[in-house]
DNA sequence: ATAAAAAATGTGTTCGAACACATTGATATT
DNA sequence: AATATCAATGTGTTCGAACACATTTTTTAT
């Protein structure tokens, strides 16, 4: 299979590789004759550009920048940063520049501030992880009317001036859960659905998991568990948790809707008789380790890591090669137990 | 951060680029005070060179040929041919030709003359499926011969004369399948582990399945299971399947060490009282509809399209921008139920 | 001191696509 | 018929790295 470039097609058509250029990229000033000589000699041989070649012609630094949580104050990132790192690494040598910008995932000024920032650099595209759903709305505005594109992952927010979305079904990821929980829990018993956060957070992450989950359970055959949904703070949870169970009770599954799931595991493990079963999120060195001794029995991952890797990756490609960025892609939801983790921390 | 070009360094070591070429590819014929002038700068300005005009210079037709299981003849083998087409799609624009070659993956000789043929073409590299153990040894040993680069996946072989293997690590996909049939299953109940395949295979899949799978069970704290194995032709399964349900027995757990899990949830429906679980492997579209209406519990993702695509993504990748290629590549093993596996067969 | 040999350095071309610019040929205008 | 106008086509340069080849400088031998 040989590979045709511009030069062999216009001597294959008898015309000039300024020609077939001018076809190729329907520039006019072609007469119908060789027009149609070419086109057909280009559909015939199906010609496909080297893409390599025109990327280096349109060479360009293109400018990427990051907007997420700072992981120093918030672990959870951490994974996201590791990805944007990868893309970093992977595509330094192509031309394409992006730099990490952090806030303070507690404190909606400091969001504000950070793309303050970016936006002076006018970037040729941010990516921003919209946990202040108002805010988020807000900047995506203003990058709009300066056309940088923007990308968002973990919340879908409302895909208005969104270029691309990388992120989960969150109403799929509850149903997961539900689906677990039915397998490991005796039946008629309670489960517990626990929202736990540092902060009131405005987003609504959690509302569809647990609409997901709910939604699954709900519509068994023969309804079965009795579900109760409670929201916490951390610092409230370890009063409110212990005296839920020191009560005579019968909880025996917790979904928890976020990755602080150790938290809950760590005061479960004082009440080994009630065998409750924990479900929660992503893979934190906390809930791995619990995960590992099964005080919590799975872990859905939402991997931070691939989301942010792949959402720069969709960018990068379109600024070198013209690929198409897809508007939304929705990333498999994994099911962690004790002896599968390993395969998705090492990547 | 601005990009440095050969030439911008020459200029600023006040050198020719033909000498900062050849201090970089250590050609030598430098003067010392020349070496160490344009070192120093490089190490300074941490140069990394354009890939893309690296890559445009080494044009050359990268030829890989693919050798697979015929997906007509055995159906677990079509997301395989997908991954390929999409890299084949990914790749054609970069100077990479991708040829698919199929055997019958119950004929050796089929596999061997394929190889004959594909060896006539002299490619770049090759892609095979190692089905049949001694047969891919033998032929490696030839590509090896003449050079040509050889990649597998599915099946690790030796690793001898392979420059990259893409695959699972089947030991512990084993311990993924006990932990949650641990999880699922009665304690004290019997545990059947059936090996299941049209012919009989010379690969080492189902036996490391195995192997892990007990490992595991039988290593619990309190060893709380009765495991049995068997060993089936396809052919054989009903009559033996039924025959042994039918008896009193305990059975209350089943393993499918391979992707005809299908076909044990199909007798296994005949027999609700008994409550068996099933666990088994991939998602074809027989196992997918088993899953769906919870006969299938879970089945374990080998995800033979990602082997597939990975394997030849690296090879690209390679000859393209001379990414160093991994020895070996393990997939993360997921684990699959009714409400995940759409994310995974969209992919 | 001069020629020859060797070492060091510089120059120019190539890869394929893209585009600016130059040239040719045909038609219209006076 | 001569010149202006415009469409059609062709030519040449650029992107950055790689490498062949040409030129300059230094060293060695006579």
């Amino acid at each position: 299979m040989k590979k045709y470039t511009i030069k062999d097609i216009a001597e294959l058509a008898g015309v000039s590789k300024g020609t077939v250029d001018r076809v190729i990229h329907k520039r006019g000033k072609v007469s119908p004759a060789a027009l149609e000589k070419v086109t057909k000699l280009l559909e015939e041989i199906d010609y496909q550009p080297n893409l390599i070649a025109r990327s280096l012609k349109n060479t360009k630094n293109y400018h990427i920048c990051v907007i997420q949580p700072d992981p120093k104050i918030d672990p959870y990132w951490q994974p996201c940063t590791n990805g944007v790192n990868d893309a970093i690494n992977e595509y330094n040598s192509f031309g394409i520049t992006i730099d990490s910008y952090y806030f303070d995932h507690t404190d909606t000024r400091s969001f504000l501030e950070v793309n303050k920032t970016v936006l002076k650099q006018l970037p040729d595209a941010v990516l921003i992880t919209p946990v202040f759903h108002k805010e988020s709305i807000e900047v995506i505005k203003i990058y709009n009317a300066n056309n940088i594109i923007v990308s968002t992952i973990n919340d879908p927010l409302e895909l208005n001036g969104i270029t691309n979305y990388v992120g989960q079904d969150l109403i799929q990821s509850g149903r997961i859960a539900a689906r677990l929980m039915e397998m490991i829990v005796p039946k008629n018993r309670t489960i517990l659905i626990i929202h736990l956060d540092e902060v009131f957070n405005n987003s609504i992450h959690m509302q569809l998991k647990e609409k997901g989950f709910k939604n699954y359970l709900e519509r068994l055959p023969n309804s079965k568990f009795n579900l109760k949904t409670c929201s916490l703070q951390q610092t409230d949870l370890d009063k409110k948790l212990h005296d839920l169970l020191k009560k005579p009770n019968d909880i025996s599954g917790i979904f928890v809707t976020t990755s602080k799931v150790y938290s809950v595991a760590n005061i479960v493990k004082d009440f080994p008789d009630l065998e409750i079963k924990i479900i929660g999120y992503d893979l934190l060195d906390e809930n791995i380790k619990y995960l590992k001794n099964n005080a919590i029995d799975f872990l859905i991952n939402q991997n931070p890591k691939h989301q942010a890797y792949l959402c720069i990756t969709q960018l990068a490609e379109y600024f070198l090669f013209d690929k198409k960025i897809p508007r939304q892609k929705l990333l498999p939801i994994d099911i962690i137990n004790s002896e599968n983790f390993d395969g998705y921390t090492h990547n």
